[in-house]
DNA sequence: TCCTTATATCGATGATCGTCGATCTATTTG
DNA sequence: CAAATAGATCGACGATCATCGATATAAGGA
Protein backbone atom coordinates (compact mmCIF):
# COMPACT_ATOMS: atom_id res chain seq x y z
CA UNK A 1 0.00 0.00 0.00
CA UNK A 2 1.56 3.00 -0.93
CA UNK A 3 0.12 5.84 1.79
CA UNK A 4 1.73 8.29 0.58
CA UNK A 5 1.20 8.25 -2.88
CA UNK A 6 -2.63 8.45 -1.67
CA UNK A 7 -3.06 10.71 0.63
CA UNK A 8 -0.68 13.87 1.09
CA UNK A 9 -0.66 16.95 3.67
CA UNK A 10 -2.38 18.79 0.56
CA UNK A 11 -5.64 16.41 0.35
CA UNK A 12 -6.45 15.90 3.96
CA UNK A 13 -9.37 13.75 5.10
CA UNK A 14 -10.92 16.32 6.59
CA UNK A 15 -10.97 18.81 3.73
CA UNK A 16 -11.32 16.97 0.62
CA UNK A 17 -14.09 14.38 0.58
CA UNK A 18 -12.83 10.91 -0.22
CA UNK A 19 -13.97 7.96 -2.11
CA UNK A 20 -14.33 4.38 -1.38
CA UNK A 21 -10.59 3.19 -1.83
CA UNK A 22 -9.27 5.89 -0.37
CA UNK A 23 -11.30 5.21 2.84
CA UNK A 24 -10.04 1.69 2.35
CA UNK A 25 -6.24 2.23 2.61
CA UNK A 26 -6.71 5.12 5.12
CA UNK A 27 -8.39 2.50 6.88
CA UNK A 28 -6.32 0.01 7.10
CA UNK A 29 -3.45 2.27 8.24
CA UNK A 30 -5.69 3.60 10.98
CA UNK A 31 -6.68 -0.01 12.07
CA UNK A 32 -2.68 -0.27 13.12
CA UNK A 33 -3.23 2.20 16.13
CA UNK A 34 -6.28 1.17 17.47
CA UNK A 35 -4.42 -1.41 19.97
CA UNK A 36 -2.62 -0.38 22.98
CA UNK A 37 -0.17 -2.51 22.54
CA UNK A 38 0.97 -1.23 18.61
CA UNK A 39 0.29 2.49 20.40
CA UNK A 40 2.65 1.68 23.19
CA UNK A 41 5.22 -0.13 20.78
CA UNK A 42 5.29 3.34 18.55
CA UNK A 43 5.51 5.29 21.20
CA UNK A 44 8.20 3.16 23.31
CA UNK A 45 10.65 3.40 20.37
CA UNK A 46 9.96 6.61 19.49
CA UNK A 47 11.10 7.48 22.47
CA UNK A 48 14.25 5.27 23.49
CA UNK A 49 18.01 6.46 23.33
CA UNK A 50 18.72 6.50 19.45
CA UNK A 51 15.44 6.64 19.00
CA UNK A 52 15.47 2.14 18.43
CA UNK A 53 15.08 -0.45 20.41
CA UNK A 54 15.68 -4.29 20.60
CA UNK A 55 12.61 -6.77 19.94
CA UNK A 56 13.84 -8.81 22.75
CA UNK A 57 13.31 -6.59 25.76
CA UNK A 58 9.59 -6.04 24.64
CA UNK A 59 7.70 -8.82 25.75
CA UNK A 60 8.47 -8.12 29.62
CA UNK A 61 8.24 -4.66 28.81
CA UNK A 62 4.28 -5.06 27.01
CA UNK A 63 3.38 -8.32 29.48
CA UNK A 64 2.53 -10.33 26.59
CA UNK A 65 4.57 -12.68 25.11
CA UNK A 66 6.83 -13.34 22.63
CA UNK A 67 4.78 -14.80 20.00
CA UNK A 68 2.03 -12.04 20.73
CA UNK A 69 4.87 -9.01 20.39
CA UNK A 70 6.10 -10.26 17.21
CA UNK A 71 2.91 -10.31 15.62
CA UNK A 72 2.24 -6.95 16.17
CA UNK A 73 5.48 -6.10 15.34
CA UNK A 74 5.18 -7.58 11.95
CA UNK A 75 1.88 -5.71 11.18
CA UNK A 76 3.27 -2.17 12.37
CA UNK A 77 7.02 -3.20 9.90
CA UNK A 78 4.43 -4.35 7.25
CA UNK A 79 2.57 -1.29 6.99
CA UNK A 80 5.86 0.72 7.06
CA UNK A 81 5.23 2.41 10.59
CA UNK A 82 8.34 0.63 11.92
CA UNK A 83 11.78 -0.09 9.86
CA UNK A 84 13.45 -3.77 11.01
CA UNK A 85 17.40 -4.11 10.92
CA UNK A 86 18.45 -6.88 11.86
CA UNK A 87 21.97 -6.73 14.03
CA UNK A 88 23.43 -10.55 15.11
CA UNK A 89 20.41 -12.18 16.47
CA UNK A 90 18.40 -9.16 17.56
CA UNK A 91 16.02 -7.89 15.83
CA UNK A 92 15.98 -3.64 16.05
CA UNK A 93 13.01 -1.42 15.17
CA UNK A 94 13.03 2.45 14.80
CA UNK A 95 10.02 4.83 13.93
CA UNK A 96 8.92 5.48 10.40
CA UNK A 97 8.47 9.21 10.92
CA UNK A 98 7.38 9.92 7.51
CA UNK A 99 4.17 7.43 7.32
CA UNK A 100 3.16 8.40 11.20
CA UNK A 101 3.07 12.26 9.62
CA UNK A 102 0.98 10.98 6.45
CA UNK A 103 -1.83 9.36 8.81
CA UNK A 104 -1.30 12.59 11.42
CA UNK A 105 -1.99 15.17 7.92
CA UNK A 106 -4.70 12.68 7.10
CA UNK A 107 -6.79 14.17 9.82
CA UNK A 108 -5.90 17.83 9.38
CA UNK A 109 -8.72 20.59 9.11
CA UNK A 110 -7.67 23.70 7.56
CA UNK B 1 -13.87 9.67 27.75
CA UNK B 2 -12.17 12.96 28.15
CA UNK B 3 -9.67 12.27 25.19
CA UNK B 4 -8.65 15.97 25.21
CA UNK B 5 -7.73 16.08 29.11
CA UNK B 6 -5.76 12.69 28.51
CA UNK B 7 -3.46 14.09 25.22
CA UNK B 8 -3.26 17.34 24.06
CA UNK B 9 -1.12 18.93 21.69
CA UNK B 10 2.09 19.38 23.89
CA UNK B 11 2.33 15.43 24.45
CA UNK B 12 2.06 13.61 21.58
CA UNK B 13 2.22 10.01 21.32
CA UNK B 14 5.52 9.54 19.42
CA UNK B 15 7.22 12.38 21.73
CA UNK B 16 6.75 11.40 24.95
CA UNK B 17 5.72 7.64 26.11
CA UNK B 18 2.23 6.49 26.92
CA UNK B 19 1.42 4.57 29.53
CA UNK B 20 -1.37 1.72 29.30
CA UNK B 21 -4.33 3.88 30.37
CA UNK B 22 -3.94 6.54 28.04
CA UNK B 23 -2.83 3.94 25.38
CA UNK B 24 -6.17 2.03 25.68
CA UNK B 25 -7.96 5.50 25.57
CA UNK B 26 -6.03 6.76 22.12
CA UNK B 27 -6.68 3.39 20.89
CA UNK B 28 -10.52 3.12 21.12
CA UNK B 29 -10.34 6.25 19.43
CA UNK B 30 -8.47 5.81 16.65
CA UNK B 31 -10.47 2.24 16.06
CA UNK B 32 -13.42 4.89 14.95
CA UNK B 33 -11.06 5.95 11.93
CA UNK B 34 -10.43 2.45 11.45
CA UNK B 35 -13.62 1.38 9.09
CA UNK B 36 -13.73 2.92 5.67
CA UNK B 37 -17.89 3.96 6.44
CA UNK B 38 -16.42 6.13 9.19
CA UNK B 39 -13.78 7.89 7.92
CA UNK B 40 -16.37 8.55 4.42
CA UNK B 41 -19.05 9.25 7.13
CA UNK B 42 -16.61 12.26 8.75
CA UNK B 43 -15.02 13.55 5.27
CA UNK B 44 -18.29 13.68 3.81
CA UNK B 45 -20.08 15.62 6.36
CA UNK B 46 -17.07 17.76 6.73
CA UNK B 47 -17.35 18.18 2.97
CA UNK B 48 -21.01 19.20 2.77
CA UNK B 49 -22.93 22.47 2.58
CA UNK B 50 -22.92 24.32 5.62
CA UNK B 51 -20.26 21.64 7.28
CA UNK B 52 -24.11 19.22 8.03
CA UNK B 53 -25.88 16.66 6.95
CA UNK B 54 -29.24 14.96 7.74
CA UNK B 55 -28.64 10.84 8.01
CA UNK B 56 -31.60 10.18 6.02
CA UNK B 57 -29.19 10.39 2.71
CA UNK B 58 -26.21 8.30 4.28
CA UNK B 59 -27.72 4.76 3.69
CA UNK B 60 -28.15 4.99 -0.57
CA UNK B 61 -24.67 7.30 -0.54
CA UNK B 62 -22.68 5.03 1.40
CA UNK B 63 -24.66 2.07 -0.40
CA UNK B 64 -25.21 0.08 2.90
CA UNK B 65 -28.71 -0.58 5.15
CA UNK B 66 -30.33 2.16 7.23
CA UNK B 67 -29.31 -0.17 10.79
CA UNK B 68 -25.72 -0.34 9.56
CA UNK B 69 -25.32 3.75 8.79
CA UNK B 70 -27.21 4.39 11.83
CA UNK B 71 -25.03 1.86 13.87
CA UNK B 72 -21.44 3.79 12.81
CA UNK B 73 -23.32 7.26 13.43
CA UNK B 74 -24.03 6.14 17.01
CA UNK B 75 -20.27 4.61 17.17
CA UNK B 76 -18.83 8.65 16.34
CA UNK B 77 -21.48 10.63 17.94
CA UNK B 78 -20.74 8.50 21.10
CA UNK B 79 -17.31 9.21 20.72
CA UNK B 80 -17.76 12.83 20.52
CA UNK B 81 -16.32 12.98 17.03
CA UNK B 82 -20.06 13.92 15.44
CA UNK B 83 -22.70 16.19 16.97
CA UNK B 84 -26.17 15.25 16.76
CA UNK B 85 -29.06 17.85 16.53
CA UNK B 86 -33.02 16.36 15.84
CA UNK B 87 -34.71 18.83 13.40
CA UNK B 88 -38.07 17.01 12.85
CA UNK B 89 -38.22 13.61 12.35
CA UNK B 90 -34.29 14.30 10.67
CA UNK B 91 -30.96 14.05 12.64
CA UNK B 92 -28.22 16.17 11.24
CA UNK B 93 -25.11 15.84 12.08
CA UNK B 94 -21.37 17.72 11.98
CA UNK B 95 -18.26 16.86 12.67
CA UNK B 96 -16.68 17.98 16.30
CA UNK B 97 -13.44 19.56 14.90
CA UNK B 98 -11.71 19.97 18.13
CA UNK B 99 -12.10 15.66 19.01
CA UNK B 100 -9.99 15.00 15.52
CA UNK B 101 -7.77 17.86 15.83
CA UNK B 102 -6.92 15.80 19.49
CA UNK B 103 -6.01 12.73 17.69
CA UNK B 104 -4.17 14.10 14.68
CA UNK B 105 -1.76 15.98 17.61
CA UNK B 106 -1.37 12.44 19.32
CA UNK B 107 0.78 11.96 15.79
CA UNK B 108 3.05 15.05 16.11
CA UNK B 109 5.95 14.22 15.93
CA UNK B 110 7.88 17.31 16.82
C1' DT C 1 -56.33 9.49 16.62
C1' DC C 2 -54.37 7.06 12.74
C1' DC C 3 -50.88 6.93 9.11
C1' DT C 4 -46.42 7.89 7.42
C1' DT C 5 -41.64 8.47 7.79
C1' DA C 6 -36.92 8.88 10.05
C1' DT C 7 -34.10 6.73 13.14
C1' DA C 8 -32.78 3.58 16.82
C1' DT C 9 -32.60 -0.96 18.78
C1' DC C 10 -32.68 -6.02 18.81
C1' DG C 11 -31.05 -10.47 17.50
C1' DA C 12 -28.59 -13.48 14.74
C1' DT C 13 -24.84 -14.65 11.69
C1' DG C 14 -20.40 -14.64 9.46
C1' DA C 15 -15.92 -12.45 9.52
C1' DT C 16 -11.95 -10.59 11.57
C1' DC C 17 -8.82 -10.08 15.46
C1' DG C 18 -5.79 -11.00 19.65
C1' DT C 19 -3.56 -14.32 22.17
C1' DC C 20 -0.39 -17.99 23.33
C1' DG C 21 1.68 -22.82 23.45
C1' DA C 22 4.26 -25.40 20.37
C1' DT C 23 7.40 -25.52 16.87
C1' DC C 24 10.44 -23.98 13.20
C1' DT C 25 14.36 -21.08 11.50
C1' DA C 26 18.46 -18.51 11.77
C1' DT C 27 22.43 -16.86 14.12
C1' DT C 28 26.09 -16.96 17.56
C1' DT C 29 29.05 -19.44 20.61
C1' DG C 30 31.58 -23.34 22.54
C1' DC D 1 29.02 -29.83 14.69
C1' DA D 2 26.15 -29.18 18.87
C1' DA D 3 23.96 -26.17 22.14
C1' DA D 4 21.80 -21.91 23.10
C1' DT D 5 19.09 -18.04 21.99
C1' DA D 6 16.18 -14.52 19.21
C1' DG D 7 12.54 -14.28 16.46
C1' DA D 8 8.98 -15.94 13.18
C1' DT D 9 5.32 -19.08 12.01
C1' DC D 10 1.53 -22.34 12.93
C1' DG D 11 -2.76 -23.75 14.83
C1' DA D 12 -6.48 -23.22 17.74
C1' DC D 13 -9.57 -20.77 20.63
C1' DG D 14 -12.32 -17.01 22.51
C1' DA D 15 -13.58 -12.27 21.81
C1' DT D 16 -14.93 -8.50 19.20
C1' DC D 17 -16.95 -6.51 15.05
C1' DA D 18 -19.86 -5.51 10.78
C1' DT D 19 -23.99 -6.34 8.73
C1' DC D 20 -28.91 -6.57 7.97
C1' DG D 21 -33.89 -8.11 8.56
C1' DA D 22 -37.30 -7.31 11.80
C1' DT D 23 -39.19 -4.42 15.00
C1' DA D 24 -39.63 -0.53 18.23
C1' DT D 25 -39.74 4.46 18.96
C1' DA D 26 -40.59 9.13 17.95
C1' DA D 27 -42.16 12.99 15.33
C1' DG D 28 -45.34 15.24 11.85
C1' DG D 29 -49.24 15.49 9.16
C1' DA D 30 -54.08 14.15 7.75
Amino acid sequence: MKLSTVRTCCEPVLVAPIDQAEAEELATAFKLLSHPIRLRILSLIANAPGGEMCACDLPEVMGRSQPTVSHHLSLLTDAGLLAREQRGRWAWFRVERERVTVLRDALNLT
